[in-house]
DNA sequence: CAAAGTCGTGCAAACGCATGCAAAGGAGAT
DNA sequence: ATCTCCTTTGCATGCGTTTGCACGACTTTG
């Protein structure tokens, strides 16, 4: 029954100080091997770990950064957990999760929540952050990273891929291939994700002198992006062609075109979607899809992470390359 | 630049001492209305804001709770954490994750880590424990719980489905659709889900006059199902029904004998899986499955952590019941 | 051999909060 | 008006660390 030991248990055994076993303890710290082995030698035997956090108090680091995500169904989010959960641990820092609702009402209580965590850093998945509340973290001096979402205050780190650009290579990529009737399932209008593919997906038309034949809103939900399409493909004529904005609603638009309509894809209509999710790449779907660099994207939210808590300021990232991945949709 | 705003701060605003704000904050105390609205003011207009940390060393309760899991790339996991962070925080918990690789040994310094926070609970997903580990968790007075998988060590939390009944089910399935020549695509050899599910399907098979046709292992991962279905579908006669030991290797699985073999599913090979992800449900597989009830299975977690964090001594849940989801793959 | 420098160690003060205990305040009863 | 009892409040202590400062021992240099 070793219940709680603590330093003063290891220092006793080891007839040092309590100050002793703590240096041990603190890579970079004065000691000599000798009394380092006996602190060792009596920490093992004693079971002893230093408490985390009574040293995050004392040090005002707590090495622990806040993820604040607002679903898991879309594939690419817990590709991105996974991805940054282990970047974050090989840094020494690890991952406090957060589900915060879609509404940011959620948001502010979950991120206030967080803040008591006395977190490190911040980083804002699919969600917006009111901007009061980006003021309390820059004067705790928390800092915060948006993921996959930029917001018009400006100074506020984000990382986001080139959705402009990638919005462009869709509509091409559709002209290219023959589309004369090109809608769009978009996902949620107050996304600035969305905002920017469609901007570019628009420019990408209007530079072939064409326009949008069709625009429904999916949300970014499944079942939203069906009904979405069952509305778009109710009309005659209809679409040969459709931008969904991301790869997750793709994925139930071509359900309901295909097992709902009865339409080939891509010979009745080609699709294209946004992100390249691992099960894009799976030959039932083999979605035709632009692509985000997810190792890219987590590597730079790291870096500004730990450069900003380094007490550095890191300058905000440029957008990420996005590469077009033809597959079998479009 | 309210930089470090702490209670003291507060209380001389609101002129009463550390303590009544303490209580303000503290849900029970005994404070009187009055001084509650002043300290409520003060601390609204300092942007005050208890420290969680501070907090959880003196009361010993961190309400946080580690979660552990060695993957997400399989959807049944993230469906997991969604549920079970939001469960958690309704209790007025915290989720800190740690993914640990595969190999136990990686398990193992992880968990160490996660207590040196000082965790309320301790959730393991898809991955083992070292019983050393666990009696040091024990004596520390960390409540423990398997999620999905079982383990030799008597004493041990753990939540599971009755993957026994669910093998069998499986087996008496395939049965009934007609197969003749079944084969089993295994997960990983050392988990205890495996074992279990297998050993229900032998048993229904057993009970049925017939024996495993063939058997292939693809380790829980999404590459290796498909060299285990390659492997196994090399051979003729061929299997004509496989149960894969869980829906995340099943698409795999469907989608080497569709797109590479040109076989037809169910036509000439029907194709059964285990967990009923939420992808199991889109028409481009309409994979028939044996369901787990992820709800039900976090609701098991929550309940047992809870009370053993309120000191109680939780019984081991049962097994909890699984269901065939009969769709178009077998 | 003395002075100066280096290294290792202990002491004590923080970090921000909760809580038992005792004192103070108020209300009600006689 | 006095006594009792209950509620509210302040004081002080402690949670398990880290770390600046000072002191002792030991090594180096002149």
């Amino acid at each position: 029954m070793t219940g709680k030991v603590t330093s003063l248990d290891v220092a006793k055994r080891a007839g040092v100080s309590r100050s002793a076993v703590s240096r041990v303890f603190t890579p970079g710290a004065s000691v000599s091997a000798k009394t380092a082995a006996k602190v060792r030698e009596a920490a093992e035997a004693l079971g002893y770990r230093p408490n985390a956090l009574a040293r995050a108090m004392l040090t005002g680091r707590s090495k622990i950064i806040g993820l604040v995500v607002a679903y898991l169904d879309n594939h690419f989010y817990p590709t991105i957990l996974e991805l940054l959960s282990c970047a974050l641990e090989r840094e020494g820092y690890h991952v406090l999760v957060f589900m915060a609702g879609r509404d940011s009402e959620d948001v502010d209580t979950v991120v206030e929540q967080i803040l008591d965590y006395q977190v490190d850093g911040l980083v804002l998945g699919s969600v917006g952050l009111r901007s009061d509340l980006a003021e309390r973290c820059r004067a705790s001096g928390v800092p915060v990273v948006l993921f996959n979402r930029r917001i018009e205050a400006d100074g506020q780190l984000a990382v986001v891929s080139d959705s402009h650009a990638g919005g462009r290579m869709a509509a091409e990529h559709l002209i290219g291939i023959g589309c004369a009737r090109i809608g769009h399932i978009a996902g949620w209008d107050g996304a600035s994700t969305q905002k920017d593919r469609e901007a570019g997906f628009l420019e990408g038309l209007e530079n072939a002198g064409m326009r949008l034949f069709a625009r429904e809103v999916g949300d970014f939900r499944f079942a939203r992006a069906k009904e979405a399409a069952r509305r778009m493909f109710r009309q005659t004529p209809r679409p040969d062609g459709v931008f969904v904005a991301n790869d997750y609603m793709a994925f139930g638009v071509i359900d309901v075109l295909r097992a709902e309509l009865g339409l080939s894809v891509p010979g009745d209509v080609a699709v294209i979607g946004f992100d390249d999710v691992p099960s894009a790449a799976w030959p039932a779907y083999a979605l035709t899809t632009i692509r985000q660099d997810p190792e890219a994207m987590v590597a730079a939210t790291v870096s500004a992470l730990v450069t900003e808590i380094g007490g550095g300021i890191a300058h905000p990232p440029d957008p990420l390359p996005v590469t077009l991945v033809r597959r079998r949709t479009a």
